[in-house]
DNA sequence: GTCTATAGTGGGATAGAC
DNA sequence: GTCTATCCCACTATAGAC
């Protein structure tokens, strides 16, 4: 569309590498400590030129932030489309794990650099991935017979099993292929568990609970 | 030891009331976002007041995490006085996981919300915190008999399901006591599905590692 | 030990020329 | 679309009185 007179610069171009560049700064040093003079210089460009393409810096956080997030809606979908809700559980996570793409790696990593950022920006699209997956842990707990606070923790843990394997393989480089595996292993492991303690709730003892510092029993 | 002319403030007072304010706000806001100005304000002196215990910023920062850290090393001293290696995983991680308090609860809770800020700082305590820790982890995943890179990253998450369970317990008030089961829970699921998939791992191929993503092995 | 006052820096944001 | 120049503000940090 740009008509043959048009610069040599690329206004489009620039605002995608900056929002690249702007991403990956935003996780490695964190939002607040990224100065948009460090954003431009690394672009080539200064600081006014940036405001050309964004109004204020937190617009840049919107913009990242706004470019994904529907795959939970998706999940919820398919689970509301299941007849028999007992046995789609673990489906269900597994595909809320899976939905996970080398992309999405970059921006839960960006998540688990800014906590406070994420939920700081209301009305951006951030909630936009909160929120919905708020929505189908609820529907999944509603899924276990008798679910207590402590098994809907674990639901959650389950389907953050992503966020887990990226946290425990930060800063020890490991391949994004291995991270994804681990977090399928464990969102199994995590809904077989909870699963498990179901139907016999308490006989009497826990089968195999190594008794590490006795008195740190609690009630459940 | 204070003298009877002493004034009616007391300083060691105030000292302990500031790292107690500040490691509040820090967690709640992140660490570059809380001001000298909000945190003296909340104690009811100036700025300038509280450089007289603090002589600069991030030495707040360094008192606060200078005070713990030493339980990684207690289960390593733990594993290493243990006569058969195989069995003592199990036990030693959830040595690890039931070594959290409520006070430990509050330490996580501000890494989690200051991811960037903690391994930012060297030589100040930080790294008392993540080095014994890698050391554990690396000593536990040797007890595992052909350690794929991805076995490794599982049992690093499993030694971090209090951080994982913190993160998914947040902004949505669970008990301390809750979390902490939830962990336990989670940290014996994956230590099992962590041993489950080895006896019959892959009869023949590579004696036992997952060959996930060639090329990315790495030395030790 | 706490105050007032202020120096100095760096950040976000705007105006207007090219 | 990008520039230079500039404003304004909040923050860290210091000096010195009480």
């Amino acid at each position: 569309m740009p008509t043959p007179e048009a610069r040599v610069r690329d206004g489009a171009a620039t605002r995608r590498r900056a929002l690249h560049v702007a991403l990956d700064l935003f996780t490695r040093q964190g939002y607040g400590a990224t100065s948009l003079r460090q954003i431009a210089e690394e672009l080539g460009i200064t600081k006014a030129s940036l405001y050309y393409h964004f109004p204020r810096k937190d617009a840049i956080l919107q913009a990242i932030l706004q470019e994904r997030g529907t795959e939970a809606e998706d999940v919820l979908a398919w689970l509301r489309a299941q007849p028999p809700p007992a046995a789609a559980l673990e489906p269900a996570v597994l595909r809320w794990v899976e939905s996970s793409s080398a992309e999405k790696l970059r921006g839960i990593r960006f998540l688990q650099a800014n906590p406070l950022v994420a939920d700081g920006l209301a009305g951006t699209g951030a909630e936009r991935i909160g929120t919905p997956l708020a929505t189908l842990a609820d529907e999944l707990v509603a899924l276990v017979p008798h679910p207590a606070p402590e098994d809907a923790l674990l639901l959650r843990m389950a389907l953050l099993s992503i966020n887990a394997a990226v946290a425990a393989a930060a800063q020890s480089d490991v391949d994004d292929d291995v991270v994804l595996a681990a977090a399928r292993r464990s969102a199994r492991a995590l809904v077989r568990e909870l699963l498990a303690d179901l139907p016999r709730d308490e006989p009497r003892e826990p089968p195999g609970v190594a008794r590490v510092s006795p008195g740190t029993e609690d009630r459940r």
